[in-house]
DNA sequence: AAATATCCTACTAAATTAGTAGGAATTAAT
DNA sequence: ATTAATTCCTACTAATTTAGTAGGATATTT
């Protein structure tokens, strides 16, 4: 499942998705909009802002852009870098790779389906956008 | 992600999967065989039996067994057992739909992908069984 | 200089996960 | 019948992660 930040995450960036091209928006204007706790949003967004799927301009008529084109913002990076792994295992990550204690990984088939498993949501994670999350709606 | 408790489970299915047709194992030799602290593995396998994955039989010479065959056993069942929903979201689940407070669901873009994401993973964890775990290795 | 906004560090509270303890119930063998 | 072996049950504790808050520093515009 992906933490109540992801999904703030994503209700943000949809906002922000309908607005591109505008405006900067506020932070305090998204929290009240979404109803996401104020202090909250803004780690989220300046995560994001950090990793380059936002810009910020500060003080007055300052607020959040995307940086890119909604089309070119896909649900696996937004998932990435707010939640974590895509994958159900460690071992099986791509970008959050981790050993496993006690187990052969060249033999192991729990691991095998797992990226089987791993390669089927990211097929469709990599390829939706946030512009897929607005035109939804 | 998996808990631990979800992996441990995977272990001990494995185990058990091993042995299907012969005499039952017992907790504790699969607790050190496949290195999960006693106690845990107790809860783990009693919740697996409440669910008709495993038998038991107490007393001298008993121990666990598989209910069914490692071939009828698919991934996407022990998931939800010990770990919870498949779905990346709750209002996206099949079998642990939660709705969601502030979205309409309608027209609710993230829904849609999420569903559609939480179908591709199924497809891959309602195929696989206890059996692909095992000769996989 | 004042007002407006983001940025940064650190803290607290709540919830979930991981694991433990101790004994009750059942079965098999002697 | 008694003992030994095993699962079963209830409840607790510890560790980790998630969620959210506090307060001020920094930058920008007017």
């Amino acid at each position: 499942m992906l933490s109540k930040k992801t999904q703030y995450a994503f209700r943000a960036l949809a906002h922000l998705a309908v607005n591109y091209g505008k405006e900067p928006v506020k932070i305090s204007h998204i929290s009240i909009k979404e109803k996401i706790p104020l202090k909250f949003l803004e780690n989220i967004l300046n995560e994001l802002k950090k990793e380059d799927i936002l810009e910020s301009k500060k003080g007055k008529g300052g607020g959040y852009i995307l940086k890119i084109s909604p089309k070119k913002i896909n649900l696996a990076k937004v998932i990435r870098i707010i939640n974590g792994p895509i994958a159900l295992v460690p071992c099986a990550s791509l970008n959050f790779y981790e050993k496993c204690t006690d187990c052969d990984e060249e033999t192991c088939g729990t691991r095998k389906m797992m990226i089987i498993a791993r390669d089927a949501t990211l097929k469709v994670l990599e390829k939706k956008t946030l512009h897929d999350l607005i035109t939804e709606r």
